[in-house]
RNA sequence: GGGAGCAUAGCUCAGCUGGGAGAGCACUUGCCUUACAAGCAAGGGGUCACAGGUUCGAGCCCUGUUGUUCCCACCA
């Protein structure tokens, strides 16, 4: 027998059991007619980043989704991956450089890609070694990176696709325009947050009206110089008679338009609108209605260009101050108002978005988005939990055209090249040599890359050789499961689902599972500026990777966020240690080399009491991990493995174990590893590390519990009687504990305890657990009350009203009057029942096994009563 | 402005189709009982936010109110 510490440490068994996985090849799932596949693709994390919660969450939830289906066998596909992480990954490349006092300019565009890509290979395989620790069973053979050639490949044909179907086009529209960045932003990559600010009421004289002038309210004083009219709503009777006028721009000594449009609201500020069209994006739209001229006034670095007047060359805040200043030094400063408004931040340095024209590349969305919608709406992919269907209608319903060039160095390159002759582009699945319309050699190719989530929207397909026509996407395409948090709804589901739907005419996954934001003990974001992150190694190297994953999913629900708390990290690592505890015993007790049941004729009422238990366990597990309600499933194992397994049935094998029968004590050793077996099995997926180290060490058949099959139940297993006969004796030995308890007896007196039941033979049965857990060295099973009874102290439960000598009496008053309460409870129970039982209305429209239900509940209350009733009136007496 | 979530024990949260108010942690008491003190046994503690409604019966369903968090839109 090996010797077993008493506790368990992770540290010792965790890499070892990855290895031994490893070897095996586990994790590579081949092709198998035999088999239905089920795919995951994993979100990839960023190339640069590290493993923080929100990782250890995404892992955890598609490994054991995983290696449920693995063991449930199918051919389960886990497909890992990176991604290039665009703007992330080049700016902290740009930031190394800059402590070698560098600019990317400085080194040109090939060398500073060099530059990433050696980046990208230092930092790429760190998050990968992190997603081990925690036990991810991926396929790393098939592991992808969204720059690889594969990718790009398919890249490359969906942007050539979507260009031939009019579907792409470049425009000069109005962009959120990062200055720190230099680069153009998707609207889903601004964020908005509320700012103290500042309205500044301006005075813009009137051309033919000397000294009459109008006041414009506005947030933005340093856009004016590209002011190009001011507009009024037509409706409003104070300006109606300066409607087609003209006023005089302060300080440029400009001329422009006063326009009407709808889009002013009266009621705010003055009623008057200074038009910028080249800086926002609603006068942009006015302006298009009324012709007003674009003049842009601020460059890609957020300084102020030629245009700009005397105010050239300044800084987009330093230009603020100066306007404000001059305006007031020259009258034309009215009043200004403390203000707060929304200011649009960059996502990803939270510098100050600058709305700005600018030529760009962008997808059409209108007819992409009709077939997202139908495929959601009629439910070919389906959210858990169903209310981000809401979220996901209501953005692709409103839409706008995704703008995805960048103007950045790491990405995808645009595959469009520019005539200089004709002024077209050439976009084409191979480089070109010369313009497809005029044919000229003078050609260029665009600078810009596209936005990361252009290949990230491929993603589902290109890791499975799309657009080849490989073995792997023909067999595992579509896949099943997308798990991911709500945050990146829209980055991410949202354009999977549509780029899925077009390339491959099926959308991408069956089910999208939603979960939420790992926040800190407070509830707050996790993030660096916070300092308040939880790093998931350190966790792992505390409580084991095991005790980690199961943090992340119990105690919370699909779709919610959850606190970290390292406290329930604590929590799980002591279950670990008692279920190696309970394998402890049960492998020091065991002199059996093989894991068989036994004849069920030999079973004794308490290994059909767990088996049964055990058989509904199962069932119930694997409903609710069909359902993703993963927290439901592992908590009932948790209560299995700690309430009935540990603290009854273990406890009741002793006596057993201990004993001379031979019979009885093979049996309960049989039983015992049964039933450890089984629930490591439906733990497994969870838990993977701890399960796989017991169940080597018990009697097995296979290699590794991560291919052994999952548990189904099975029916010659049930045993509704025993079990319920085993409750009669557990709920009895509680009550006489509870009564011990409350008069204070200690333990090591132990006295006789007469049962009084109608189920004699369940109590006789139960007779050496019930001595031996009662307390009582004495058992007297009848069907009356023994002699003395009245000097008894007693108890009643469901089944049996119990006696015992004791030098106290029981309090008799409180005894009746929890009795009463109990009968009143049921019996008004029992009234409601048999009166919708009687209700025509409900029998006539009720499906059968409803009322059925209803009948049984109605019988089983009527006996608690008479039960009740019966205690009651003999405790009367 | 539009939408969604949440409100249950001291703390963090489960509670799936309406009938028992629960878990972990914390707390109190007694136990080193031959797997486990990271444990065992027992215990205290809740008007399930508030107000109505449906029902024999509501934490759960409906309506409204309050508080709170988040997402979307972005009126200068």
């Amino acid at each position: 027998m090996k010797e077993l510490p008493k506790t368990y440490d992770p540290k010792q068994v965790e890499s070892g059991i990855y290895e031994m996985w490893e070897k095996g090849g586990y994790f590579h799932t081949k092709r198998d007619p035999e088999k239905k596949p089920f795919t995951i693709v994993m979100p990839p994390p960023n190339v640069t980043g590290q493993l923080h919660m929100g990782h250890a969450m995404d892992c955890t939830l598609q490994d054991i989704l995983i290696r449920f289906k693995r063991m449930q066998g199918y051919a389960a596909l886990w497909l890992p991956g990176c991604d290039h992480a665009g703007i992330a990954t080049q700016i902290k490349v740009e930031e190394e450089l800059r402590k070698e006092g560098l600019t990317r300019y400085d080194l040109g565009r090939e060398k500073f890609l060099e530059r990433v890509w050696d980046w990208k290979e230092k930092y790429g395989d760190r998050i990968v070694r992190q997603q081990r620790t925690l036990g991810s069973s991926c396929d790393w053979q098939r592991h992808r990176f969204t720059m690889d050639e594969g990718c790009s490949k398919a890249v490359r044909e969906v942007f050539v696709r979507l260009y031939e179907k009019g579907l792409i086009y470049k425009g000069s529209r109005i962009i959120n325009w990062c200055p720190h960045c230099a680069t153009a932003l998707s609207d889903a990559e601004v964020e908005y947050s509320e700012k103290p600010g500042k309205l500044w009421h301006l005075r813009y004289p009137l051309k033919d009206e000397p000294g009459r002038y109008l006041v414009v309210a506005t947030t933005r004083p340093e856009t004016m110089m590209g002011d190009t009219g001011v507009a009024v709503n037509p409706n409003d009777e104070r300006y109606r008679d300066l409607v087609g006028k003209t006023c005089i721009l302060p300080i440029m000594n400009r001329e422009i338009p006063i326009v009407a449009d709808d889009y002013v609201e009266m009621d705010f500020g003055t009623g008057c609108v200074k038009m910028t069209p080249a800086h926002d994006p609603n006068d942009f739209e006015v302006g298009q209605r009324h012709n007003l001229e674009i003049i842009r006034v601020i460059d890609d670095n957020g300084r102020i260009n030629e245009l700009g007047g005397p105010y050239n060359g300044m800084d987009r805040y330093e230009c603020r101050k100066a306007v404000v200043k001059d305006l007031e030094e020259q009258g034309y400063l009215e009043k200004v108002e403390d203000y707060t408004h929304n200011v649009s931040t960059c996502y990803r340095c939270h510098n100050d978005v600058e709305p700005l024209i600018s030529a760009q590349w962008f997808v059409k969305m209108q007819p992409l988005a009709k077939e997202a919608l139908r495929v959601v709406n009629e439910g070919e992919t389906r959210f858990v939990p169903d209310r981000f269907a809401k979220t996901y209608t209501n953005w692709m319903e409103n839409v706008h055209d995704w703008c995805i060039s960048r103007q950045l160095w790491w990405g995808h390159q645009i595959p469009a090249w520019k005539c200089e002759d004709c002024g077209e582009y050439t976009v084409s699945r191979d480089d070109p040599t010369e313009c497809c319309h005029c044919g000229s050699k003078h050609i260029t190719r665009e600078e810009d890359v596209l936005d990361t989530w252009f290949s990230s929207a491929l993603w589902p397909f290109e890791t499975l050789g799309w657009p080849e026509k490989t073995e792997d996407l023909d067999y595992f395409y579509p896949t099943d499961v997308l798990v991911t948090g709500y945050d990146i709804i829209f980055f991410w589901v949202a354009r999977m689902i549509f780029s899925g739907c077009e390339q491959t005419a099926m959308t991408p996954f069956h089910t999208v599972l939603i979960h939420g934001l790992v926040r800190d003990d407070k509830g707050r974001k996790m993030s660096k500026s916070l300092g308040n992150g939880i790093d998931p190694l350190e966790m792992v190297e505390q409580y084991g990777a095991d005790a980690l994953r199961m943090n992340m999913i119990t105690g919370n629900s699909p779709g919610n966020d959850m606190r970290f708390y390292v406290e329930r990290c604590e929590a799980m690592r002591n279950f670990a240690n008692k279920i190696w505890n309970a394998s402890r015993y049960v492998m020091m007790n065991l002199s059996i080399d093989k894991n068989e049941l036994p004849e069920l004729s030999l079973l004794e009422q308490e290994d059909k009491w767990i088996l049964s238990k055990l058989n509904r366990l199962i069932g119930e597990v694997t409903e609710n991990m069909d359902k993703y309600e993963l927290g439901i499933a592992v908590q009932k194992i948790y209560d299995f493995i700690w309430d009935d397994y540990c603290d009854w049935y273990i406890e009741l094998t002793k006596a057993r174990l201990y004993a001379d029968d031979e019979g009885s004590k093979t049996v309960a050793q049989q039983v015992l590893v049964y039933v450890l077996d089984q629930f490591l099995r439906l733990l497994h997926p969870f838990m993977p590390f701890i399960t796989e180290e017991i169940w080597q060490a018990i009697p097995h058949d296979g290699e590794s519990l991560m291919i052994a099959s999952w548990p189904v139940p099975a029916e010659r297993l049930n045993f509704p009687a025993e079990e319920s006969a085993m409750e009669s004796i557990m709920d009895a030995i509680r009550a006489v504990r509870n009564r011990r308890a409350e008069m204070n007896v200690p333990p090591s007196k132990k006295s006789t305890l007469y049962i009084v039941t109608d189920k004699q033979d369940v109590f006789r049965q139960g007779q050496a657990f019930i001595l031996k857990l009662a307390y009582a060295d004495q058992l007297v099973v009848g069907s009356a009350a023994p002699d003395g009874a009245d000097d008894m102290v007693s108890c009643v439960t469901h089944d049996a009203k119990m006696f015992m000598p004791m030098d106290q009496l029981v309090d008799v008053e409180k005894e009746l009057q929890r009795l009463e309460k109990e009968l009143t409870k049921n019996r008004k129970n029992l009234e409601g029942v048999e009166k919708k039982l009687s209700n025509p209305g409900f029998l006539g429209k009720a499906p059968e096994q409803v009322v059925a239900a209803e009948r049984e509940k109605a019988e089983k209350l009527s006996a608690l009563i008479q039960q009740l009733e019966e205690s009651y009136q003999k405790l009367k007496k």
